[in-house]
Parts: structure tokens; C-alpha cells; sequence
RNA sequence: GGUCUGUUGGUGAAGCGGUUAACACAUCACCCUCUCAAGGUGACAUUCACGGGUUCAAACCCCGUACAGACUACCA
């Protein structure tokens, strides 16, 4: 008997020279400090990362950096019909853009750093076949002929008598074969896959424990899991995942809710081998409501700001995404945040016990509020930087005014800055063109000029060339508000809003008016910072030429 | 069909047996003001999906129902 389970495990893993045993000696325990987390991201290479998964890996990055623990980066690319070349440099790309450097595992295309490595599952084959060879030895995975026509078929009968879906039991037909017949088969050639021989009874219950829900009960795992494909002889993600993270010596699982469902499988797996058990947390999905008004999850085809590049693009400062991540990861986040102001939340502990165990809406508007309270904390100098490096990928034109206009475009970036109450108007690098544009001439070639409450072209003319010439006064603010109000009771306007207020009819309008005409024809629009910070910052000059420009226009 | 999870305002949520049901975003109003942004003040859940039960007392505990989501692949 045992001779044939032997004869039968060779004829299945003819390549296998170690066994698990010396797998376990090769990768020892970690020497690490108690309380130490290693976790993993654990994604495919399929192109960019996801917002959700994006959020699992920044919790596990936090929990590792928290306890002084290990974050390594491993790719599972055991579904190699949707790999794509260059993945890798694209996740750790991603990565990089909130500020996550992996500890160890894959750190570039074809490189990585550590001891418990191969870190690609396709370089790991033989790691895996050794343990399901163990598993064949013991009586506990067997080979399985049926074609996925079979398999549908028993499927088409479960579904028709209303039983539960899967392979096991008596639908199990290779579960039971003759041992002889089996080695005869694969002599023949015929394909196999390796499934486990579970153990388990699917009407005992389990209590498995997870870190954010608590306590989960579940009927024992009686499905005759798939092991090892056919095709290509790699792994599932069930058994890379037990054989993985047990030799990587991972000691938090941290993925999305949708995998609770095969926590029965993968504890038993577990179980069967011995091995200590990983801590699990699964983490509530990241939603959306999409245009028929359910939610549902992010999708990675479906919708653009699920890729974490199209903050990139958007230019929304990682710093923003971080602290946005860390919001929704931890809901007492906020609370802190707000003791703490700043960008930097190193002493924030990360705790399982707050993270929200339902699904989170994605709020693209909080993020641009958190962006936008960002901003305003940030040194014009260090918006000026990090602009510069925005608008070298994304906008080439807006790149060389900034070059150009080095110490003006701080200034610019000055206004309202750097005080008590800064000025938040800013959301994102690609937003601030739009703010500042008509600060440069360039830009300013065909405005399109807002409407202003004044609409009389005679009107507009006068109050333009009567500033221009006896009024223009930039020597401090308060000079130059004074005058501007002293034009006002020249001309008809009311200088005293209140005054204005209490009889309209005395007056051609007030001050507001007449500063709106100014704003207007300096910068096309009616709402702006500081007009008199502008107007120094364009000089007398330039102002001429802007009132010409504006009166000539058709407004 | 089966297994699991979730359900507190427009959104993210706190609360976990006795609270005026925090806080933040959004929205609205007023104040401030050269226009905005910001800031200030205030409004915004008589009620925690629904129905029962336990209790002196329930958003919090129990049972049922509804709804939503995930899983149910030789995908992860």
C-alpha cells in the first residue's frame, strides 16, 4: 500500500528533491522582536493597482512599520493567462507614489531582496510540488482525471437537485479510485489536477477568529480543493497561500472581505500540515454607487478612479492619499489627526479593532478635502517643487512658464500663504493652473472675460482710466484700498458697502462693483485671491496694458 | 440553491445596556469681507433597515424578516 502511494507520488512530482522538511530548515523563524507583524502584498501583475488593494497593502505597510516588523512585496502571477509584462515595476510604481517601499521580496523587474525568497510563485514550482507530494504520501491529495466537461456536468446535477455546489463527497469521483488505477492513468499520459482529500465533515462547525470581525462560525471545509492545475502545474492560490506564507513566516493575513469565504480552507489546509497559524484580517471592500444607484465594489475595469494612478494623473499630492487611506483604514484616524495636525502620523497606532468590517463608500470629495486642507499647510517653495515635477509629466506648457518664472511663480503661489488663516483654495496639482493662469501672459492671450455687475462700457471705461491714471497707488494695502474708495465717492460709487445698503439708490453701485471691473479686466474673473497682492505682483505696467486689452475687447 | 458578512443622516462614521445619538465631509442660512477661498455662528437622524422578544431601561443583547454585498473556478 504504502509502496504504491510512493510509486504514485513519484509518478506525480518526478522533479521533487527536497521535502518539506527541508524547506522548513531552509526558512527558519524570523529573529524578531515580540509583537513584530510580517505581512505581504500579495497581488497579480495584472497591470495597475487597485484603490482597494492599495488600501490593504497601506494597512499592512502601517502595521509592519508600527510594530518594527516586515513588509515584503510578492507576486502571485500562478494565473499567468492574465499576467502582463512589466507588472511588477508597475505595482511597486503605485507603491511608491503613497510612499510604500517594501521591506523585502520583489524591489524591481527581475530583482529582490531577502532570505525567504523565490518572491514570484512562478519560480517557486518545485517548493510547491514537494508539499503536495507530502500530502500524496500521507493519503491526503490525490490526482484527478475529470475533464472541466465532468466537472460542469456535476455541477448541472447539483443545481438541478438544489444540493450545494463543489467536489466533494460522493460527487468526488477521483477522490476514491484505485491507487493502480491512477498510476496506470498518468502512465497513459492523461492529465490530472491535484486535489486535496479533505478531512473535513461539512456538518461540524468551526470557530475561526478574525481580527476585525471576531469570531466567525463556519461549517468544517469538505471541498476537494484543487491543489495543483493541470495545465501549467502551478499552484492555486488556496496552497501558494498556505505554502507561501508559512515559509515566508507571515504572521498577519490582511485581505479583502471577499476571501472570508475560503477561511475554512485555508485553516484546514493549516491544520493538516501543522504549521502555526497566521493571524487573518479581512478588510471591508471598497465601494462605489455606480450610475443605477447600488453600491458595489470598486472595479478595476469598469472604473477609472479605482486605479491608484489616476490620482497621479490627477495630481492629487500622495500625502493627501495617504492621509486619506489612513482615514478610511482607521475610523479613530480623524480624531487624532485633528490632535496632531500635520501630514505626518508615524505615532498613529494602527488598530485592527478600527477598521470598518462593512464595505467603504470611496468619497472622492473628502479626498478633495483632505488635499485641500493639505495645501494650505504646504510652503509656497514646496508647492513650486513639487508642481514643477507635476507638470514635467503632465503639462509640458504650464512645466516651462514655471521654469521660466521661477521667483514670481512663488510669489504667485504666496498670496494669501504662510499666514494665520491660509488661503485653501487648491485641490490638486492639476488644479492650481486654473487659479493662477492669468498671472502669466502667456496664458492670458485670449481670455474670456467673466460678466461684471457694471455692464455700461462708458462706465467700465471711466472707472478704468480714472484709476489708471489718478488712483493706482500699490505702495501698501490699506494705501491702496483708500484710494480705491476715494475713486468710488468720486465717481458716484459708494465706498461704505452699509451705506450702500441702506439707500441703493443714492449710488451707481459700490466698491464691490467697482473692484469687480478691476478684477475682471487684470485677470478675467470674478472671483480671485487678494486683488491688491495681484496688482503688485503684475505691476503698473502690465496693468495698463491689461485695461487697454479688456476695453478693447467686446465686453 | 448553499455558505458567510454587513445595514446608524446625502457621505465617511463614533457609540457596544441609561448620551441632548460624537466628530468629519457635503449642503443650506447668516456674520465677516474689495470678489472668492478660508474663518465664525447656526440649521440638518424625535431616531439607529423592519417586526417581535429580554430588561425598570435597547442603536447597543436574543429571534425572525427584508435588503445589500462577497464567495460558491484548474481567477486571485
Amino acid at each position: 500500500m504504502d509502496d504504491e502511494l510512493k510509486e504514485l507520488a513519484d509518478l506525480m512530482f518526478p522533479n521533487v528533491t527536497k521535502t518539506v522538511l527541508d524547506y522548513e530548515k531552509m526558512y527558519p523563524e524570523r529573529n524578531l522582536k515580540e509583537g513584530a507583524i510580517v505581512t505581504r502584498f500579495a497581488p497579480s501583475p495584472t497591470g495597475f493597482v487597485h484603490m482597494g488593494s492599495l488600501l490593504s497593502a497601506f494597512e499592512g505597510y502601517k502595521a509592519a512599520r508600527d510594530t518594527d516588523g516586515i513588509f515584503y512585496l510578492r507576486i502571485e502571477d500562478t494565473d499567468q493567462k492574465r499576467s502582463i509584462e512589466n507588472g511588477i515595476s508597475g505595482i511597486l510604481n503605485d507603491l511608491k507614489n503613497v510612499d510604500i517601499v517594501p521591506d523585502e521580496g520583489m524591489i524591481g523587474e527581475n530583482k529582490s531582496i531577502g532570505e525567504y525568497g523565490p518572491y514570484i510563485q512562478s519560480e517557486r514550482m518545485e517548493i510547491y510540488h514537494a508539499f503536495a507530494k507530502e500530502l500524496v504520501l500521507r493519503g491526503l491529495a490525490y490526482p484527478c482525471f475529470c475533464s472541466s466537461e465532468e466537472l460542469d456536468e456535476i455541477r448541472e446535477i447539483q443545481e438541478l437537485n438544489k444540493e450545494r455546489i463543489g467536489y466533494y463527497g460522493s460527487f468526488a469521483k477521483c477522490r476514491n479510485m484505485d491507487i493502480k488505477e491512477a498510476i496506470e492513468r498518468i502512465k497513459k499520459g492523461e492529465e490530472f489536477v491535484v486535489r486535496l482529500k479533505s478531512p473535513g465533515d461539512f456538518n461540524k462547525k468551526i470557530v475561526l477568529h478574525d481580527l476585525v470581525r471576531g469570531d466567525i462560525e463556519f461549517p468544517e471545509n469538505d471541498l476537494d480543493i484543487v491543489l495543483i492545475k493541470s495545465t501549467d502545474k502551478l499552484p492555486t492560490y488556496h496552497f501558494a497561500h498556505l505554502v507561501d506564507d508559512h515559509l515566508m513566516r507571515t504572521t498577519h493575513i490582511m485581505r479583502g472581505e471577499d476571501w472570508v469565504a475560503s477561511f475554512p480552507i485555508h485553516d484546514q489546509l493549516f491544520s493538516i500540515f501543522g504549521f502555526e497559524k497566521p493571524k487573518y484580517a479581512h478588510l471591508g471592500l471598497v465601494m462605489k454607487i455606480d450610475e443605477t444607484g447600488t453600491r458595489r465594489k470598486l472595479s478595476k475595469r469598469k472604473d477609472p478612479e479605482a486605479s491608484v494612478e489616476y490620482y497621479h494623473k490627477e495630481g492629487i499630492p500622495k500625502e493627501a492619499v495617504k492621509l486619506y487611506l489612513m482615514t478610511i483604514a482607521n475610523s479613530n484616524f480623524e480624531e487624532w489627526l485633528d490632535n496632531n495636525p500635520g501630514d505626518d502620523f508615524t505615532d498613529f497606532k494602527f488598530d485592527f479593532k478600527k477598521v470598518s468590517a462593512s464595505g467603504t463608500l470611496f468619497d472622492v470629495s473628502k479626498l478633495l478635502n483632505i488635499s485641500k486642507n493639505y495645501f494650505s499647510r504646504q510652503k509656497a517653495s514646496t508647492i513650486y517643487d513639487n508642481l514643477l515635477n507635476w507638470t514635467l509629466e503632465f503639462d509640458k506648457e504650464f512645466h516651462d512658464l514655471l521654469v521660466k518664472y521661477k521667483d514670481y511663480s512663488i510669489k504667485i503661489f504666496n498670496i494669501e500663504r504662510e499666514t494665520e488663516k491660509p488661503r485653501k483654495d487648491y485641490t490638486s496639482y492639476s488644479s492650481i493652473r486654473s487659479f493662477v493662469f492669468y498671472m502669466y501672459d502667456e496664458l492670458f492671450q485670449n481670455p474670456k472675460y467673466e460678466d461684471t455687475k457694471i455692464t455700461n462700457k462708458e462706465d467700465i471705461a471711466t472707472i478704468l482710466n480714472t484709476y489708471y491714471d489718478e488712483y493706482l497707488d500699490l505702495s501698501n494695502k490699506d494705501v491702496w484700498f483708500a484710494k480705491v474708495k476715494e475713486m468710488c465717492d468720486k465717481l458716484g460709487y459708494a465706498s461704505n458697502i452699509k451705506d450702500y445698503k441702506k439707500n441703493p439708490d443714492n449710488y451707481k453701485g459700490n466698491v464691490s462693483d467697482v473692484t469687480g471691473v478691476i478684477r475682471v479686466s487684470l485677470t478675467s474673473k470674478t472671483n480671485t485671491p487678494d486683488l491688491y497682492e495681484i496688482m503688485k505682483l503684475l505691476g503698473k505696467e502690465r496693468i495698463k496694458e491689461r485695461f487697454t486689452k479688456y476695453l478693447n475687447s467686446n465686453k
